[in-house]
Parts: C-alpha cells; sequence; structure tokens
DNA sequence: CGGCCAGTTGAGTGTGGTCAATCGTTGTGG
DNA sequence: CCACAACGATTGACCACACTCAACTGGCCG
C-alpha cells in the first residue's frame, strides 16, 4: 500500500523550534545490543509503511513522526503522534498496521525485531516494560474512540490542546505555550475533520479568548478552565 | 481481538438459539491456579466500572459483555464488544479504563490481577501471550479509529457486519447468518451514530437486498461483494 | 517579483442528528 | 388468557453541524 500524500522528501530545513523536543535517555536502555543505528529523518520522510513487512521498530529520539491509515479511496486517519521517548511499530505484530512519516524533522533510532524477540528470551524485565508501553497505548486509544465517535468538533480541538498542554508539562515546558509541528491537516485527521473546521474552530477560540495565537504552529493557553469546559462539553461551543 | 480466537476452532456445535456462544478451552490453561471461578451472569450486569481499581482480568466464556467509556454529559462510545474466549481488563493498568456489562447473558472466568502478576515472573510465556493479545487489540482499535474518524453511515454499517461475519467464521458457524445479541442502541454507540440512522441505513441495506432480516437480532447477508464494495466506500450509499 | 503552499474565511449544501409518532415483540399482572 | 405496559425498532419530518467548494491572505523561497 502507497501513501498518496507522499511528498517528495525535500530536504527542507523545518523552521526551527522542533528544537527542544528530546528525549533525555533511550527508552530501553537495555538494549544497546539491538539499537542498530540513530538515523535523521527529514519532514515527510516516510518510515515504513502500513502493510510491509515489520522489520524494525523505532524509538523517536528527537522530532515528531505521524503515524497513520488510509481508505482504499484516500481518506486518512492520523492513529497518532510519536514524540521523542515513543515507541513506533510492535514486537510481535508480523506487518505494520500503519503508515509512519515525518513531522517535523526526527532522529529515529532503530531496533531490530528479531533482536528484540530474541532479548525477550533472555531479558525478563524487557517483556513487562512492553507490557506496560501497550497498556498505556491502548488506554490512549480508547479515549481517541471516545473523541472520534462522541466529541464534538469545538470538544475535539480543546480536548487535543489540553493532551497536548499535558505533554509539554511532562517534557518539563511551559503547559500554557505549545508548539505545534504538526500541520492543520494533520490536525483535521487526527480528530475527523476537515482543515477548514480546524481552523475555524480554532479562530473561534482566539476570538473568544481562550487562546492566543501570533503563527499558525504556537499557541497559548490563556483560559485552559474554559478549555477544560469546552472538552467535556459543559459549555455553549458558540 | 482476533487473536484470541486461536482456540480450538474444531467444533462446530452451536446451541441454544440466544446466543450460546460459548468457548471450549481456557485462553490461559496454564493459569488455573489464578482462575478464582466462573460465575454466570444475565443480561444488563455490570461487570466492572471504569475507573474502579482493576483487582480482576475477565475471561469471557459464554455470551457477549460491551465495554464502554462514557463522556461526563452521558454519552456513550463503546469500545469492543467481548465474545467466548476474549479478555476484559488489563494486567498492568492499575485502574479500569471502560465500563464492561453483560449484552447476552454471560459466563465469565474471573482471574485475579495479583495472581496473574506473580505468574508473569514465573510462567515465561506467558507474558508472551499477553503481548500478544495486546498487539491485536491495539490493532483493532487502529482500524477502529479508522472507521469513527473517515467513513460515511453506510460504510460503518457495512464493515460492522463484515466484521462480525469474520468471527462467525472464527467460530466455525455460517458467515452468513448473523446473530447480533447487541440492541441498534448498541451498535450506534460502538459506530459512532444514532439508533435512528443505525436503523434506516439497516433498512436500506435490505431494500436493496443487500442483506434479509426476520428478527432485528437475526441478519442473513445475501451479497457480500456489495457489502464489502460499501464497506470501502467503491460504491454510491444510496 | 511571482509561484507555491498552508492557513483563513465565506457561502451554500448534505449527511446524519433531533424530535416525534408508530409498530412489533416481550413479558407481566389482573 | 388477554390486556396492557415497557421497550426496542422503524419511519417520517425537520434541522444543524460539519463538509464542500471557492476565494483570498500571508509567509517562504526560488
Amino acid at each position: 500500500m502507497q501513501a498518496l500524500n507522499t511528498i517528495s522528501a525535500t530536504a527542507t530545513a523545518q523552521p526551527r523550534a522542533s528544537g527542544g523536543i528530546e528525549s533525555r535517555s533511550p527508552f530501553f536502555p537495555e538494549l544497546q545490543a539491538s539499537a542498530q543505528s540513530v538515523q535523521a529523518c527529514a519532514a515527510h520522510t516516510t518510515v515504513f509503511y502500513e502493510g510491509d513487512p515489520a522489520a524494525s521498530l523505532y524509538e523517536v529520539v528527537q522530532g515528531v513522526v505521524k503515524m497513520y491509515k488510509l481508505t482504499p479511496d484516500g481518506r486518512r486517519q492520523i492513529i497518532g503522534f510519536a514524540f521523542p521517548g515513543e515507541i513506533m511499530g510492535s514486537v510481535l505484530g508480523e506487518d505494520y498496521t500503519c503508515t509512519a512519516e515525518v513531522v517535523a524533522a526526527a532522529k529515529l533510532r532503530r531496533l531490530s525485531r528479531q533482536q528484540l524477540l530474541r532479548d525477550l528470551q533472555t531479558q525478563p524485565g524487557l517483556s513487562r516494560r512492553l507490557l506496560d508501553v501497550m497498556t498505556s497505548a491502548l488506554a490512549l486509544a480508547q479515549e481517541q474512540m471516545l473523541l472520534l465517535g462522541r466529541k464534538s468538533a469545538p470538544e475535539k480541538i480543546a480536548s487535543f490542546l489540553l493532551d497536548q498542554s499535558e505533554k509539554c508539562e511532562e517534557r518539563g515546558e511551559n503547559p500554557n505555550l505549545l508548539f505545534l509541528p504538526m500541520t492543520r491537516c494533520d490536525i483535521a485527521d487526527y480528530l475527523g475533520l476537515t482543515t477548514e473546521t480546524v481552523s475555524r474552530t480554532i479562530s473561534c477560540l482566539k476570538k473568544r479568548g481562550v487562546i492566543d495565537l501570533d503563527q499558525a504552529t504556537r499557541i497559548r493557553i490563556r483560559d485552559i478552565d474554559a478549555l477544560t469546559d469546552l472538552a467535556e462539553g459543559d459549555e455553549q461551543p458558540f
């Protein structure tokens, strides 16, 4: 399966900014053996394709990668964004279940799946950590299903911004100043909306004074309580 | 969780009409120790609540259980239906991430999570099997995100019916004769629709001759190719 | 300067939701 | 045993939220 929107991998220098996002330590420190290499990938590079044999897993060291699935006619659903410290691909799945494409210039640590499978036998703690990763991935997926199936556009946007804010906080950054390296179209495909609706809803939030933005990729949260209320559907959307 | 159906697919005995779907062997045969008991649960019984401490895991031996999440104002998203052979709850999560409620009279085998955690240390193959279960659960969740975010109502219904048909086939039953123990409202909450839309779409499929139904809970697939085309969005919905 | 792309904004439409009435089945109590 | 209540399913009329199509803006780079 090929991605429709696989834009030519022009090595465009990503407009700064993702510099701050970097994981401090490898996620699986015990796996130096199976770590093949750390490679740098420019934006729009496709790391792997859905349906291809899953030879490797990748740990995001720096940058952001989006994972998505496509319908036969080209509609896209972004499954998630992988930030530094996160793992893409699964140990036991024979094929990739989604396509991974670099959003903001990234460094990826490649792990051999075969090697990992062998390590599973010898390293007792490893499967436990993998289980841990998958447990939270599954919980996140369930939360996203609730969002996709039952939330309105304003609720989706508010939830997304709050999630990003939390991620910022976990990285020790200012949770009120979000840098969003993905495009409006990416956000739309993540939330089950269109670019226009994303743009409109964000404009509306700005007009209300809930958020503020100078550039499209940089959002300041002014009223986090209003955002929380909106995410939970407590408040009138418009 | 298709991997869960790696149970003996030999037997074809399909007992009593009201959903006497039953798995013949426990999913974790090595876990007789941690298996507390097998309890019978009537329809509408709640097995566990989202947010409660996850003391136990449950294997569905017979019947069907739905798992769902709620928004603060009561909207519901069904995360999945658990059929015989499938596991509910996770080993490493401290709290349940969703609520589980019996759809069709069920028998559930309870497994102590504490005991399972201990068994993880001593039984080398166990974590591998758990990883396997979670891997397919995650793949399924991703597929469902694509459905919820990007498919139209007819595509959702068609996809759902095909999924159910596949499940039938894996159980060794007639894949063209579906028994759906869940209500239209359950189906709607699983697909991110309303009961009315589910009902309308099913009626439309019937009118077109794609499916046939005498009772609401029993659907015969007459034209599986048309259904496949519809699920992929190849065909005009109406 | 001009092309390109992401983003924004506007106008109009349509899919699916809301509200409401009716039908059909099941189960219960007089 | 039948009447009736309760509930799920179906169908219709209408509406609104989000999508489509389109125009325009602003930033970036050749």
